[in-house]
DNA sequence: ACCCAGGCGGGCG
DNA sequence: CGCCCGCATGGG
């Protein structure tokens, strides 16, 4: 990977790495390595592909495709949430030792924003998979499916995605999720308006995604979270709810209409995404609940 | 071989 | 509303 050193972004309360591997989708369909304490990431965006290298609290970055050197940097600045006051909202989150450990742990860990198109359809993957094979059928897909630009591949649109069968993107290893792939993939060529959720409020947003076949209320939130940036989202897999259950329940078993009610009156609203990606990861890094 | 994985839709009481 | 079931498939 060529780096230029000369283009540099300072920065502070981020890890690269806890970004990338806690699930969110980066996770899916970026390429991250590390060595001798530098950290490196390329990604592929609609507009072209970004490098990134993160020493300390220094970012060097360069860029391919249809990007300057000013709309890399603001993409790097907006993809990794760089402008959040993290202590501001470690603040808000850290309310006991539970979180107050996984914010240790973790320290630097941030909400990525990612296209919502593509957000949808790693999450449509993940329903009742892991994440080695998450990663394994978006690659697939985005090699099947996706246009060639300068020599790397892009996210496959919706219309690629509309235009094929069941049985081929069965070949992927959609396994049952290819129906709801293809369903949504017509939603989103044609008749449902993704950048009208933008401006949509959370709860209107959330409906309007759990009309789609194949989405209910984890993969919803998950859309609004890391495809919206829409912080009050807070999506509730079973690592979460096994989690929340076992460390403010006493190990009883709750719905997960209740667990919603429960962490809405416990976090402050707009950082209740935060709140689920430290509480996610701690649970899963440390196999609680 | 067996078990599990960032859930969802459908059917039932 | 809550509960239960089946579901494709690669990796441990």
């Amino acid at each position: 990977m060529i780096i230029n050193w000369g283009l540099m972004i300072n920065t502070s309360d981020f890890s690269l790495r806890h970004t990338i591997e806690s699930g969110q989708p980066l996770t899916f369909y970026s390429n991250y390595s590390q060595s001798n304490g530098i950290e490196s990431l390329k990604y592929v965006t609609m507009k072209g592909e970004i490098s990134l290298s993160v020493k300390d609290d220094k970012i060097s970055y360069d860029y391919a495709g249809d990007y300057s050197e000013n709309s890399a940097r603001k993409e790097i600045l907006e993809r990794f949430s760089l402008k959040e006051d993290m202590g501001q909202i470690y603040k808000g989150i850290g309310t006991d030792k539970f979180m107050n450990k996984a914010i240790k742990d973790f320290h630097g860990m941030r909400i990525t924003r990612n296209d919502p198109w593509e957000t949808t359809m790693c999450f449509l993957i993940s329903q009742f998979n892991n994440m080695k094979r998450i990663r394994l059928i978006v690659n697939n897909l985005i090699n099947q499916f996706g246009e060639t630009k300068d020599g790397y591949k892009l996210f496959p649109t919706p219309e690629a995605i509309a235009q094929t069968d069941l049985r081929t993107l069965r070949k992927c290893g959609t396994g049952f999720r290819d129906k709801y792939l293809l369903s949504v993939a017509q939603d989103f060529s044609s008749g449902f308006d993704k950048n009208r959720l933008y401006k949509m409020k959370y709860d209107d947003a959330k409906q309007k995604l759990m009309e789609l076949d194949g989405i209910g209320d984890k993969v919803a939130d998950c859309i609004l979270l890391f495809g919206y940036n829409k912080l009050e989202a807070f999506p509730i897999d079973t690592w979460v709810k096994r989690g929340v259950e076992y460390v403010y329940f006493n190990k009883r078993k709750k719905t997960i209409k209740r667990i919603h009610e429960f962490v809405e009156s416990r976090w402050p609203t707009q950082y209740l995404g935060y709140a689920q990606q430290y509480l996610y990861w701690q649970c899963r890094e440390n196999n609680i609940g």
